[in-house]
DNA sequence: ATCCTTGCAAAGCATTTGCAGTCAC
DNA sequence: GTGACTGCAAATGCTTTGCAAGGAT
């Protein structure tokens, strides 16, 4: 446990370093909680449950940390049309699966296969591609036994 | 030119029936709009472009307009992190590509193999997948030709 | 005649910003 | 000591909503 948070200290400090930003305890804290949990929060949910740790801590703040993480390339926002934005703080290479429903966004472990995403590129003229995201939508086990899919 | 016309309000006003709402003027322009475009508009370069043909028209029901033509499945919402929601006319399957610079939004004619697809979706177990989509992300060539593709 | 839709203005909500005080380096 | 960061509150920008007048069936 303390092996890991130091790590993420390490980690968030030499990231910020390289662009002349300072490292605080906020900016700690968000991080940390990115890190800890899989639930992809919105900024709104980061800011409730880092104030266990930063009492203080302001949610303008909050949102300039995670914009800072996302600048740092230690975190990723996702954003549906749907409210708020969420992040994660996994930064491998992975997809999400969202619920049409509850809005809840759950990791998928698996890719597209790398020759495939060549394929789609080259169709791509005018463009230099450098990313691509995928993501499949649905109805969570909990919402679809609600049957709350129908009312979406 | 007439035919593509009245065949878009015949498609439009069956769509509308179906569920008990009424074809109108502004409905029938914002429709007529989105499907002869392929630039993936946002709400407000709707309603600046709609304008023409309905003098009077708000931008609030250019909003509801939009809202009830996605509802009806004759269009499409495409949300990214930046600003506002674009629209999409086009309801057959296909992806985008968006340029992390200036947002434009270019259909790619091009899917994902559907057998990839089997795998990636078998992989979302706790889910009842119903669709996907994929997005690419780069620099389009004239942005990448400015030099715009370092600042974002 | 019914009840859906429009246009306007006001409200709502997520996110950003300006700034004085504070803190990291 | 310098320049970056925080917290607050106000501002912003997109989108939605309430409501009276107008319009479609």
């Amino acid at each position: 446990m303390r092996s890991t948070a130091f790590g993420a200290e390490t980690i968030l400090r030499s990231a910020l370093e390289k662009s002349g930003q300072r490292y605080t305890e906020q900016r700690a804290a968000v991080f940390r909680y990115l890190r800890a949990t899989d639930s992809h929060p919105t900024a709104d949910e980061v800011f409730l449950n880092v104030r266990d740790d930063v009492p203080g801590i302001s949610l303008a703040t909050v949102y300039k940390s995670l914009e800072t993480l996302v600048g740092c390339g230690l975190a990723a926002k996702l954003t549906y049309g749907d409210g708020s934005a969420r992040y994660d703080g996994r930064t491998d290479d992975h997809h999400h699966v969202r619920c049409l429903a509850c809005g809840s966004v759950s990791d998928l472990h698996s890719h597209v296969d790398a020759e495939e995403v060549h394929r789609l590129e080259a169709s791509a003229s005018n463009f230099r591609i450098t990313g691509y995201r995928l993501e499949l939508t649905g109805y969570c086990d909990t919402c679809d036994a609600h049957g709350l899919a129908r009312t979406h």
